[in-house]
DNA sequence: ACCTGAACACCGTTCAAGT
DNA sequence: ACCTGAACACCGTTCAAGT
């Protein structure tokens, strides 16, 4: 399992293969179909290993900023997903169902009841959040790879836009291609500034 | 190209391999090296010939209603990687940067700066939206292949749930695994609602 | 009972050899 | 000049044969 881990860190999701695991283990890929039903089987532990390390306050309910708590939450899920920056391709194969998944996805249910959110509401605001994070994840992958090809090749293709078809992009392109961490973080504002209205709308009533 | 099209939407990304589309084409793997640089370059193309099927407005600037324009920008957007259900996990694998790609991010960059937001927000705004939407289609596929798979499994599981250990998911089963055409257009008017709140506060000062 | 080499049906990519 | 069969180095999965 841990093996399994270091390689999906080291070499990439498609390192993560039974005929690489078993090399690494000495043994073969017969054998592991012991220990793991198919190839799905065992990147769904390797995942949920994973989810095991996002941290979530368990604080007691009652406290008034659910805020922080909600936004740490999600901020904890994106660097364990960027820390193990190859895990995000995987929870697109396959949706997590394991025992820490389980645990996480209760925490941040109870944050949001324990704060005035009603029923109707909370699996809503969890499930933007939860997806949010995930297609962030899923993009940094990505945006790492292209980046450790060509740092600079995207904005230089901004800035030689023709700015005749393409003024808005041309007016932007030193903003335009940022940080994916600034861009979560932004966007993740804005969710949680749309779900505070919508909470006060729902008190008012 | 049409047939790579095809492919993609019948059987799958994964099937679209330069042997499978050799085949349909009565060709060889070799020769179509001649027509695309690598698997990646075919990817490429037929990512941008989606991406094309992208309707924005093309308003006059100054007209009123930025909101609904943009909500429509990326409803368009999701409805066609939902058509092409199998083009979300390709667009992580690499960036677009194909033509259709960069009239997609000019038209909705020019909307929001028509509209009053300023330089250093619409870049963000435009990244927030883009990331948000992509994120929610390649869960899309993975939603699709878990419900074609079983239906009800994760409802049923859900409903089983220890109710000591996860109480909050347990009030929540009945509502918890929701469409994500609903998820995404609850999220989606999250993001807006964020966005005009930080577009006014601008405008005040 | 447990393990595994070898097989089967696939990949992307390359290249010598054919027309 | 253009095309392609065959090769090479990989996959996931299965199973007969070994210990």
């Amino acid at each position: 399992m841990t093996t399994a881990l270091t390689i999906l860190d080291e070499d990439g999701a498609d390192a993560l293969s039974l005929r690489m695991l078993a090399q690494r283990l000495g043994s073969s890929t017969a054998t592991l179909y012991r220990h793991f039903e198919n190839r799905a089987d065992l990147v769904a532990q390797v995942v949920d290993r994973i989810i095991g390390e996002i941290e979530v306050d368990d604080e007691e309910p009652g406290a008034t900023h659910w805020q922080p708590a909600v936004r740490a939450a999600a901020v904890s899920m994106f660097k364990v997903l960027s820390r193990h920056r190859n895990v995000a391709v995987l929870l697109t194969e396959q949706i997590p169902t394991g025992p820490n998944a389980a645990v996480y996805r209760e925490r941040v249910l109870a944050l949001l009841l324990a704060h005035g959110f009603p029923q109707s509401l909370a699996p809503r605001a969890y499930a933007s959040l939860a997806r949010y994070v995930l297609g962030f994840a899923m993009q940094l992958t990505a945006d790492r790879a292209a980046k450790s090809r060509d740092e600079a090749r995207t904005s230089a293709a901004l800035h030689r836009i023709d700015a005749t078809r393409f003024p808005a992009t041309r007016a932007l392109a030193d903003f335009l291609p940022m940080p994916i961490e600034e861009e979560f973080a932004f966007g993740l504002d804005l969710l949680l500034a749309g779900l505070a209205q919508m909470r006060d709308q729902h008190a008012e009533t």
